[in-house]
RNA sequence: GGUCCCUUCGUCUAUCGGUUAGGACACAUGGUUUUCAUCCAUGAAAGAGGGGUUCGAUUCCCCUAGGGACCGCCA
């Protein structure tokens, strides 16, 4: 057997979205269940729309994800006269043929197939026709001489046999006029070179595979095999695109999705295991299979990936936790200022139980960090001269104690609670407005003891008018 | 239009001929609670339709309908 190589390939014309990295993701999640190698390729052939800024999205975003590509990026770019030798080969042994038909024959051909409302195909003008006949002023493109009898069949390990006639694929171009490689040839020599066993894509892909078997075929290569997954749909159900909003990694970290919680929900998106929902990255590499990848494609929920964040931000160990809070806030919020970041971790652990993201924890850990707070004008009207008296009242109580902890304060507040003829509610909402300046957030005794006594003292003080 | 693929709760899915069709998210209700949450319990919710094959079909086959992908000198 074989060493398992897989790879990725994409192109830096456009960034990597949430559809690309799952496939990168199962590439890579196969190669390591079999102790194989898992390749990144960057296919930057198309000079006039691949970016150095894309480039650097796709590696970052897998980086970000945690897929980690063996050896270097290859950047196919740098391959393109082993692909143009192949096509040398090819056309030395018959299996290409030089076409010399202009571009605006082409696109007469493709209007006219339009207007019959028939498939184009190229017609294989010059297929057969002697090179004698060529026009003198048209620079030839190098076709592949595709089958016409009988089918092909596909073995693919997710969607199982398919068979197409041979005569539906076309004689696909494998070198434009100005000598470049396209995509097939380049793709196909490539695979060949790196010996990937097993090539995991979008069923997209799948006329192209057709194409590129017939290319391993003509060049006697063992064939890879292949592995079609079903595409990711939006919420409306069509394939994912560019243009769709939160498709790229960015826009879900932005608003504190952690990769570990993506990477979870992506793996459960069209692929299972039993029941088992939650796989940390140890386990995902230990079930992932090719069989438990679903035929049908699967759509984008939101409110699951929540939900999967929301797990791993309770479960995870709170000082990974912190480092993941501080990151984001000093990517995407604010730096956490030094002083303040003690407190904040220590306070995670109730901050983390009203938290569906890192930006939620942030939100509401921002009467820890910000000193000066922003009222809630509506929140403010609830503080009566009642209210002002209990906060006073508070205020004096809590000087005669030196220590801040549950068992100290709870007598306090018991004891306001009776003094003042009222209910829990009646002393704590003033209390944890004034104090953090919202109706909502974590249990009084947490904000008190985290707040710390002077910082407590300091923020009765200011005068509610 | 041609070729290919798909079809189980709203969503992701389990089932590999015999199940009260299971789980998770979301949703609803109730309980715990110190607000908001968390947490716990309960509930509602599915085999696209029609034919076969079979003692028995969600499961196998065919047809229909619906959805999707591809149809570049892009990758």
């Amino acid at each position: 057997m074989k060493k398992v190589a897989t790879r990725f390939a994409p192109s830096p014309t456009g960034p990597l979205h949430i559809g690309g990295v799952r496939t990168a993701l199962f590439n890579w999640l196969y190669s390591k269940n079999k102790s194989g190698t898992f390749y990144l390729r960057i296919e930057d052939t198309d000079k006039e729309r691949s970016k150095d800024e894309y480039k650097d999205q796709i590696i970052n975003s897998l980086k970000w994800i945690g897929v980690e590509n063996d050896g270097d990026e290859y950047i196919q770019s740098k391959k393109i006269n082993d692909h143009i030798n192949i096509a040398k080969e090819l056309l030395k042994n018959g299996h290409a043929y030089k076409c010399y038909c202009s571009n605006e024959e082409i696109e007469e051909q493709k209007k006219r197939a339009k207007q019959k409302k028939v498939p184009y195909i190229y017609d294989r003008k010059w297929r057969d026709k002697s090179e004698a006949e060529a026009p003198i002023n048209v620079k030839p493109t190098i076709r592949f001489k595709s089958k016409i009898d009988g089918t092909s069949l596909l073995k693919d390990l997710v969607q199982g046999d398919v068979e197409i006639e041979n005569n539906t694929i076309e004689d696909f171009i494998i070198l434009r006029n100005d000598g470049t490689p396209t995509y097939n040839l380049s793709a196909s020599v490539d695979d060949y070179q790196m010996n990937i066993t097993h090539i995991i894509r979008g069923d997209d892909h799948k006329i192209n595979t057709f194409k590129q078997m017939q290319i391993y075929l003509a060049m006697k290569w063992d064939l890879p095999t292949f592995a079609h997954i079903p595409l990711i749909h939006t919420a409306e159900g069509k394939k994912l695109s560019k243009r769709d909003k939160a498709s790229t990694l960015d826009d879900y970290s932005t608003i504190g999705i952690m990769p570990e919680a993506l990477r979870n929900y992506l793996l459960r998106l069209g692929w299972s295991y039993k029941d088992k929902e939650i796989f940390n990255k140890e386990e995902s590499i230990k079930y992932f299979n090719l069989e438990g990848i679903g035929k049908s494609p699967s759509k984008l929920d939101m409110s699951r990936i929540l939900s999967m964040n929301e797990h791993y931000i309770k479960n995870m160990d709170e000082n990974d936790l912190y480092d993941q809070l501080s990151a984001y806030c000093e990517n995407y919020k604010h730096k956490i200022p030094n002083e303040k970041s003690e407190i904040i971790k220590n306070s995670l652990r109730f901050l983390k139980n009203k938290a569906k993201t890192l930006e939620d924890i942030y939100n509401n850990s921002k009467y820890i960090i910000n000193d000066v707070i922003n009222f809630n004008q509506e929140d403010l009207k609830l503080i009566d001269d009642n209210a002002k008296r209990i906060i006073s009242e508070f205020s004096n109580n809590i000087n005669k104690i030196d220590e801040f902890k549950r068992d100290n304060l709870e007598p306090i507040i018991e004891n306001l609670i009776k003094s003042n003829n009222t209910n829990f509610k009646g002393v704590g909402q003033p209390l944890r407005i004034v104090l953090t300046g919202s109706k909502f957030g974590p249990g009084i005794y947490d904000i008190i003891i985290s707040l710390g006594k002077d910082e407590v003292q300091k923020r009765l003080s200011v005068q509610i008018s």
